[in-house]
RNA sequence: GCGUCGGUGGUAGAGUGGUCAAUUACAACAGACUGUAAAUCUGUCGCCUUAGGGCUCCGAAGGUUCGAAUCCUUCCCGACGCA
């Protein structure tokens, strides 16, 4: 039997993914599964660019909304909960589409890397945090010398997450991707770059309007510390409309970096009309 | 007008005779990415280069010195104080 296509709308931020996807979601009958990091947790709304119900005119969308801020959420979880859904709509005689921005959640499942199941260890992270990154690498060095070989010797985080695998298992496992049980097709939207500008300058200025500080307040309110804030990004943390420009721009600018390198990706000009039904017959 | 302090690379801001093309931070550009991923991290960042070096440079012009971003003189500009 044939693999399964999914499709797959991913691209920089403010480039109209959420809209092409509803429109592709409605012609196919299509359920739409989010690939964004900070819009699986409740509350998060405006900062984060969330569809709202209006425009997902009639098409259910999942993975938004899973959780509450107050918790952590991470990239196997999320390719858990994707790979099930995926599973559901299928069994629903659907056609499951995803689409989003994180490009690490969207690797998760494409590409079907599986994660070594050693769940965060909050306790020995915060022992580990500590400690520079000399003296990590020496501590990896010596729990898994192989791993040490090729992790990046100056990032903790990633240095701190080998240890904790390590650990868990006595060494870091080889990354294994499993073919995925279905065929992604990929397609990246992109605006030509002063238009990209133009957007997102648009964007933040509209959610300025739209409440972004209520929402803030409303997240204080319910229990979210500062911290946590601060962790959701530049528009959760005192923000002001200068500031969330800057840094939306930067952080589109990483999204491109780590599209760049997936040659899979089909990419399409989103200030130009789309011609659907090519689109549908990409292979 | 007098006095004081200051004018440094895209920006902020160190440096106050040689080790200075000039600490650092930010921005910019490129890149990495094994459960935080809008996170975290790396490299480049005056100009030229056959990558060894070469050239220009710290408001401007002169001067002192073997040697000046650093000292002196004049000028220009800014902030503050006194008129």
């Amino acid at each position: 039997m044939q693999n399964k296509k999914i499709i797959v709308i991913l691209g920089q931020t403010a480039t109209g993914k959420s809209a092409l996807t509803v429109k592709i979601a409605k012609k196919i009958n299509g359920e739409i599964i989010s690939a964004d990091s900070r819009q699986v947790y409740k509350g998060l709304d405006v900062g984060t660019g969330k569809i709202n119900k209006k425009e997902m005119m009639g098409v259910p969308h999942h993975l938004l909304d899973v959780i509450s801020p107050k918790n952590k959420f991470t990239v196997a979880e999320y390719k858990k909960l994707a790979e099930e859904k995926i599973e559901e709509i299928i069994a629903r005689e659907k056609t499951p589409i995803i689409c989003g921005g994180t490009g690490f959640y969207i690797d998760a499942i494409t590409k079907g890397v599986i994660f070594p199941e050693v769940p965060p260890n909050l306790k020995l992270r915060k022992v580990l945090e500590k400690k520079s990154a000399v003296e990590l690498f020496k501590m990896l060095k010596k729990l898994d010398s192989a791993r040490a070989k090729n992790i990046d010797a100056k990032n903790k985080v990633r240095l701190i997450r080998a240890i904790e695998i390590s650990r868990a298992l006595g060494k870091v496992p080889e990354i294994i991707e499993q073919k995925p049980e279905y065929k992604f097709i990929k397609i990246g939207l992109y605006l030509p770059e002063a238009q990209l500008k133009k957007k997102i300058e648009k964007r933040v200025k509209k959610m300025f309007t739209s409440g972004l500080l209520k929402e803030i307040k409303k997240l204080k309110k319910s229990g979210v510390s500062n911290k946590r804030l601060k962790e959701f990004g530049f528009e959760y943390f005192e923000p002001t409309e200068e500031k969330v420009i800057l840094e939306t721009l930067k952080y589109a600018k990483r999204q491109m970096t780590w599209f760049k390198r997936d040659k899979e990706i089909k990419w399409f000009d989103a200030s130009k009309p789309i011609n659907f039904s090519s689109l549908l017959k990409l292979e």
